[in-house]
DNA sequence: ATAGGGTTAG
């Protein structure tokens, strides 16, 4: 009897409810190990503590995703003759769902049927939701919709809601919306829960209008909005470029006696960012503060990458020992953005040195870290070392990307390679690279940059049979390639064919139009086009700008352009 | 005690 692990056989049940209260508001990484201490010192004891114990227990390992580890859990209390319950059947169903295992899933609930006890409104559920998870929405429809045919039980909220993230995620929005109003005229009221997953989802179609005119029936019907609702809208709201708006969002939340976490602002700040406007990114981290809020290694990553997209690498690195200071680790995307700043500053020395850097401090580069170096030796004009590095990443096991690809393409071609670039991309033969028009316009361009108009022609000619519909820059692209192969009637024709083909010419479209019909010295036709894009309300860019100012003389004879043009000449004049 | 909503950064 002096065994320890005999001994353990007395601890008391009370002890086992505190250490599992204790493991529940746990953090870190041996929590999982904790609790596996905790459950095999339970299978020890005799007798065994109830089954609600075990089931809080193995609850803890369910939170922290390790869902094998939980089903393994119960099979040991099976080995020990220790009888489960309706509720560790459940839990067992949500484990098998969580691990795609939908079958084993149906499986238990044979059981509990050859139990000869009635599932629970729980089961149903959790069933419910395995079928979304696993991608099976329709199965998942019409589990529910024999539910209700057969009476099995009377669906609640969360079995609503469950169909409704189901339809949503499959883009079935509109659906959803129908299943929501369902609810509403019957007695069982949605909450805010499923009120956010339309939300949600309809920012991400981008019917960011639609989103709010839901969140203002929501409120009509006295559901209260929550934290997850708003940021919801202010992340639609940011995709939409309507960073303002999202900023009063933030204040009527604070209104309805709403806090707003750091996630809000990060989508706030990163917002900013994008737009260019790291000044308001700023602000909006200083606001935060002054809330008591601690920026996070996201809202530093993000004020990173804004000023280094601007090439303000300086300001990037303040930020960088900034955060360093707070304790704060900057992680691998930290440093991606960083590479990206040295690139674009051309201090290509500066950024091989810092990606051997994070290695040697364990940092493992990913995919996004090697083609940002990989475009970064493209830009410093040494196409060779970029393509051994392309090589290098390959052995160290990295697989190229779509965006990876793009940077190669790009670079060979602006290195004068597209016919190498172009047996690359047939030798390759990926499925995934030929769906991509991207890819294709930078070939396209990169062609015609090469002065091999004819392979433009060639790939432009076999968008059609993959499938591919040509964008307003595949359009803009192709114009140079016919006006190199003489073709100028063709390349001006396809002008007016890319309007009926629903792709709008943009101010590129008009300036490349307008440039490429003055080095073919036709200022005639160049200030037709000219004329039209000042209509349309598009402006020369400089290079257009200049060309025209040089190559048509008396530029607009017509009255309309001559004092939109005088007027640019002067505000050019007053720039200077 | 078990089931449902969102995670923003390269």
């Amino acid at each position: 009897m002096n065994c320890p692990r005999l001994r353990l056989r007395y601890y008391s049940t009370s002890h086992f409810n505190q250490r599992i209260m204790h493991l529940k508001h746990a953090s870190g990484a041996t929590k999982v190990d904790d609790a596996l201490q905790v459950f095999d010192e339970m299978l020890q004891r005799q007798p065994p503590p109830s089954i609600i114990q075990f089931n809080q227990l193995i609850t803890v390992v369910v939170k922290t995703r390790h869902y094998s580890t939980a089903l393994s859990l119960y099979k040991q209390m099976k080995l020990m003759g220790i009888p489960t319950d309706l509720y560790a059947m459940n839990i067992s169903i949500n484990c098998h769902c969580r691990l795609n295992q939908v079958t084993y899933a149906f499986a238990i609930l044979a059981t509990i049927f050859k139990q000869g006890q009635p599932p629970s409104l729980t089961t149903y559920n959790t069933l419910i939701n395995g079928l979304v998870l696993a991608d099976r929405v329709v199965e998942a429809v019409e589990m529910f919709k024999k539910l209700l045919r057969e009476k099995l039980c009377e669906p609640n909220p969360i079995t609503f809601g469950t169909i409704i993230n189901g339809l949503c995620k499959v883009g079935y929005t509109s659906k959803a919306l129908e299943l929501l109003r369902f609810m509403e005229a019957s007695s069982c009221k949605p909450c805010v829960a499923q009120y956010n997953t339309i939300i949600g989802s309809l920012c991400k179609d981008k019917m960011v209008d639609d989103a709010l005119q839901l969140f203002a029936n929501m409120t009509e019907k006295g559901v209260l909005a929550d934290v997850i609702t708003y940021n919801s809208l202010v992340q639609g709201l940011c995709n939409f470029g309507r960073e303002t708006e999202a900023a009063k969002m933030l204040i009527d939340m604070e209104k309805e006696g709403l806090s707003p976490t750091v996630n809000t602002f990060n989508i706030l700040v990163n917002a900013f960012c994008k737009q260019g406007s790291v000044k308001d990114a700023e602000l909006a981290v200083q606001s935060m503060v002054r809330r008591g809020l601690h920026p996070d290694v996201i809202t530093y990553n993000a004020l990173i990458d804004g000023y280094c997209l601007r090439g303000e690498i300086d300001e990037a690195e303040n930020v960088l020992d900034g955060m360093v200071e707070r304790d704060i680790v900057p992680n691998i995307i930290t440093y991606s953005s960083l590479i990206n700043g040295y690139c674009k500053n051309k201090r290509i020395d500066e950024a091989r040195h810092l990606f051997q850097e994070i290695q040697d401090k364990g940092l493992i580069p990913n995919i996004i870290t090697y083609s940002t170096m990989l475009q970064g030796l493209f830009q410093s004009g040494n196409p060779a070392a970029a393509r051994e590095f392309f090589n290098e990443m390959q052995t160290k096991g990295q697989t190229p990307s779509l965006c990876t690809y793009r940077i190669l393409f790009y670079g060979m071609c602006k290195n004068s390679q597209c016919s190498d670039a172009l047996a690359l991309f047939r030798s390759l033969g990926s499925e995934e690279l030929m769906k991509d028009i991207v890819l294709y316009n930078i070939l396209i361009d990169g062609c015609s940059k090469c002065g091999k108009p004819n392979l433009g022609m060639d790939l432009f000619d076999e968008l059609s049979s993959k499938g591919l519909k040509p964008t307003v820059w595949t359009y803009t692209v192709m114009i140079p390639v016919y006006f190199q192969e003489g073709l100028l009637e063709k390349g001006k024709e396809l002008v007016r064919r890319m309007e009926e083909n629903g792709c709008l010419p943009d101010r590129v479209t008009y300036c490349v139009i307008v440039q490429e019909l003055l080095k073919k010295n036709e200022p005639r036709e160049a200030e037709n086009f000219l004329k039209e894009m000042l209509s349309r309300g598009f402006f020369p860019d400089s290079s257009t700008f200049s060309m025209v100012l040089h190559l048509i003389p008396n530029v607009g004879k017509d009255s309309r352009l001559r004092s939109i043009f005088q007027k640019l000449t002067s505000e050019e004049r007053m720039a200077e």
